[in-house]
RNA sequence: GGGCGAGUGGUGGAAUGGUAUACACGAUGGACUUAAAAUCCAUUGGCCUUUGGCUGUAAGGGUUCGACUCCCUUCUCGCCCACCA
């Protein structure tokens, strides 16, 4: 029935790539360079529709900077650490590494059979000790810089997994990975000093201007600044300062209760004696055991109580109340309050269920008349400051200011600046991952592992259970070491690294991939990063892009880094939904790309996915799209099989009339796909626009076909058809590409086509005639008229007569070239 | 509660101040066929008195010669953050 053996063409291409080694890349000084990565996958053995988005529209990119001429390094790998892996050797007894070997090479196989462009040499992955050794090297350099470090506190438990996680880790309060409730735990554990590098981390997102707007304000948030006033109150029996921090210094006056976290090491002192104190303490006790996410749900009531203590307001010398509540969280901030209850809301909650003081100080421009207590919320916005001493009648934006520098005059205030990031949990009671490169000597207490010992390898044979802390400490082969300082016996930290770890700078070791000097080669680096695009899912809008960011700038810091920045661009593409849904294996909505190749080929499955919606928007899958994009395909195969039946143009080429307007549409075309392919990536307009100048083609064929001869301007649409559709389906391309008698080498050696601007000049047009904005008429005009003939001509269309009815023109608007509106 | 984004035919979507619904999917009718599939052709927002006209981009208002597009109000949905002082 047809030709188009897409099966045979995607195998023969596969090869042939392969064996010429088509997208290898080198440095090349002579040439542009152009670094387009997208997000390596977890190795889980089959890829699923979100990574075949993620990959064609990166591949896709990747393919016209190769054909655009540029010197394009397009890397692929594995993340191939984590519990995946662990979670199968519990189940059935297998061995990680085995497991993770097996899913990589299946994984491989897929992404080949889809005819990704990445350079097979440069492939990595993070569970082999080459690449895990540089962990290692940067978690010493690190440790030496004093930005990775042990210390005890409470940290996030996540009693499923039964490991530590990150901060960034706990999603609603749950584990990211399995969503169960994660509780707090008083651990002794590993941290990476991330807040080393806070306002450099904010303030070089301004850098990042080809980033989504979304992501940057979620990296800010997460960051947190704010900037406040550190106000010192005296608790009266004890005369200790209580510092409070607030960004609401101009409600100072409004304050009518202090509160302060159950945690705060000042609480107990205080107390102490005080007829409350046994109650105060209970309370404390009650709260320690609360989970967070218990404590912080927004549903919750707040609890707290009375401390029998009063603390003096350094700014009107007023005694009040001393509360202690679980609303206060001593991770922020001084760990104490100072509530205002007319102006924030919790704290008037608060107050209206305990029934303590309320004073308005700012007041509503809309509601001058309000009195404090019959207020019904807190007033959070701007207004005029009242009963402030001195600071009434000022706006409150310019108080807040006034305030700040008085109280520093004074000495009862400094103005602070509090960030919400906090450093990175990083150490993790697993087997499947990097060991931590640390020595627990008796005498030298900790010791790094020296580099020449590096790698510290992961013991094969641990017994993988799942409960009962770290696998590794059970490998007492793996646990018995001697100091590198001192000789002594010693132990081995047998926790292993968060995998996100791996996977902060493995975008740089692809510049290197095979060097084992270092983690890598400082020229090379530099010469093809940063990373010029980047392309994967919002949900690394945080995580693994803000690790990466820091690891950067520690790298940058120690002077192997050039840039500050990893990635220019980014692209966070949308998910692949399934009937509304996420696609999971539990809800069995899953459509398997490889039956989808089975039956269409790659090409198609490449375009449809392109085509289905513009990459940042998620889109529901429909098989349905599946048969228009094979469709489309099989019709430009089908038209560059006949054209090439066509014999050549006789040398005087008579001009058939479809030409001018082919023309036209070929270098509109070109233009078009151009503009998505260099950064707008909206494909699916770029792949209509490709649909257009293919239903044009095929009229003009029949025509030439019927003239039996060849025309230069068919040939030059045809050309260009597929040039310009060879990185969103390459295999046909390369194949057509062949056909049409290009017979040496791989489409992406020709050079990218250029649109003529002549070609896009047009000797009509078509002009619309608007009467009072509406659309009424269209004419015809040469495009040389001037606006005076424009308007002559418009006024003679017997069609606009009509509409104006004999009545007075008061006013015509040309617009050049496009359309002409009279107001009547 | 805060932030960001979105709302357009039966469906995915196009148009970012100038012909609303490009391109495709689906549907309907026709050609080909013994038949079906495939392919090709035609129609396809709604309404009407249908060679024409009215109306229409969540709802209402505004700016403009002209608004899907800009501004204000309201509604709905999505995502992110969320006792951060």
């Amino acid at each position: 029935m047809n030709d188009y053996d897409f099966k045979a063409i995607e195998k023969k291409w596969q090869k042939f790539w392969q064996e010429h080694k088509t997208f290898s890349s080198e440095v090349r000084k002579d040439k542009e360079k152009y670094y387009v990565l997208e997000m390596f996958p977890y190795p889980s053995g089959r890829i699923h529709m979100g990574h075949v988005r993620n990959y064609t529209i990166g591949d896709t990119v990747a393919r016209y900077r190769m054909t655009a001429g540029y010197n394009v390094l397009h890397p692929m790998g594995f993340d191939a650490f984590g519990q995946p892996a662990e979670n199968a050797a519990i189940k059935n007894k297998t061995d990680p590494r085995e497991w993770t070997e097996k899913c990589i090479e299946w994984m491989e196989k897929e992404l080949k059979q889809m005819g990704f462009a990445y350079d097979w040499q440069r492939e990595l992955s993070t569970h082999r000790d080459e690449y895990y050794k540089w962990n290692q090297w940067i978690f010493v350099k690190m440790f030496e810089k004093g930005l990775a470090y042990k210390k005890g506190s409470s940290v996030n438990w996540c009693p499923r997994c039964e490991t530590t996680l990150a901060n960034e880790e706990v999603i609603n309060g749950g584990c990211w990975r399995c969503e169960a409730q994660v509780v707090q735990k008083e651990l002794e554990q590993w941290y990476l000093k991330i807040t080393e590098f806070q306002d450099a981390l904010l303030e070089d997102l301004k850098l990042l201007s080809d980033w989504p707007v979304r992501v940057i304000t979620m990296q800010e948030n997460w960051i947190g600044k704010s900037y406040g006033v550190e106000i010192y109150f005296k608790e009266t029996q004890t005369s200790k300062t209580i510092p409070v921090f607030t960004t609401r210094q101009d409600t100072i006056f409004g304050a009518t209760y202090v509160v302060i976290a159950p945690e705060h090491p000042q609480l107990k002192e205080i107390i102490k004696n005080k007829p409350e104190e046994k109650k105060v303490l209970k309370f404390i006790e009650k709260v320690s055991r609360e989970s967070k996410i218990v404590r912080m749900a927004a549903d919750v009531k707040k609890e707290g109580m009375f401390t029998g203590c009063y603390a003096i307001n350094p700014v009107n010398n007023e005694k009040i109340p001393i509360w202690t509540a679980d609303y206060v969280l001593m991770e922020y901030g001084t760990g104490a309050i100072m509530a205002v209850p007319t102006h924030d809301q919790r704290d008037f909650l608060f107050a209206k269920e305990h029934g303590l003081g309320v004073r308005l100080v700012i007041s509503d421009p809309k509601r001058p008349d309000l009195k404090a207590l019959e207020m019904d919320c807190a007033y959070e916005e701007d207004g005029v400051m009242v009963n402030s001493g001195n600071f009434n009648g000022l706006d409150n934006e310019t108080a807040k200011l006034k305030i700040a520098e008085w109280m520093e005059s004074q000495k009862i205030g400094q103005r602070e600046v509090y960030f919400r990031l906090r450093d990175w949990l990083v150490s993790r009671q697993r087997y499947w991952g990097t060991p931590i490169p640390i020595i627990y000597c008796e005498k030298c207490d900790i010791v790094p592992v020296p580099e020449k010992e590096l790698p510290v390898k992961l013991p094969k044979g641990a017994e993988i259970t799942g409960t009962g802390g770290s696998p590794l400490s059970r490998v007492s082969g793996f646990v018995k070491t001697k100091c590198p300082k001192c000789s002594a016996p010693a132990k081995r930290e047998t926790d292993t690294m968060a995998t996100f770890f791996d996977s902060s700078w493995y975008f740089l070791r692809f510049c290197s991939p095979r060097n084992s000097q270092a983690l890598f080669d400082k020229e090379e680096v530099n010469y093809w990063m940063p990373v010029d695009q980047y392309i994967g899912g919002i949900e690394h809008a945080v995580l693994h892009l803000l690790y990466s960011r820091f690891f950067t700038k520690f790298l940058h810091s120690l002077g192997y880094l050039k840039f500050r920045e990893p990635f220019k661009k980014l692209l966070t593409q949308g998910m692949v939904l399934k009937d509304g849904e996420v696609m999971s294996k539990s809800k069995g909505n899953i459509v398997d790309p490889d039956a989808i190749i089975e039956k269409y080929g790659a090409d198609s499955l490449r375009l449809c996915i392109l085509f289905a919606a513009p990459p940042e928007v998620e889109f529901d899958w429909n098989d349905r799209g599946m048969e228009g994009a094979w469709r489309f395909l099989l019709r430009v195969y089908n038209a560059v099989d006949s054209f090439c039946l066509l014999k050549a143009a006789p040398a005087k080429n008579p001009e058939p009339d479809f030409e001018k307007p082919l023309r036209f549409k070929t270098h509109a075309t070109i233009k078009k796909v151009t503009e998505e392919m260099e950064g707008g990536f909206k494909f699916n307009t770029a792949i209509s626009a490709l649909m257009e100048l293919s239903n044009e083609i095929t009229p003009a064929l029949k025509q030439a076909q019927a003239a039996g001869a060849n025309s230069q301007i068919l040939k030059e649409a045809i050309d260009a058809l597929v040039i310009l559709l060879s990185p969103l389906c390459p295999h046909m391309c390369e194949e057509l590409w062949q056909r049409l008698g290009h017979k040496e080498g791989s489409i992406i050696n020709t050079l990218w086509p250029k649109y003529d601007a002549n070609a896009l000049v047009q000797d009509e047009l078509n002009i619309i005639v608007q009467i009072n904005g509406k659309m009424r008429s269209k004419i015809v005009v040469n495009s040389d008229i001037s606006e005076e003939e424009l308007k002559a001509k418009v006024l003679s269309d017997p069609k606009t007569a009509t509409w104006i009815k004999g009545q007075p023109v008061k006013k015509i608007v040309v617009v050049p070239k496009k359309l002409v509106n009279i107001v009547v």
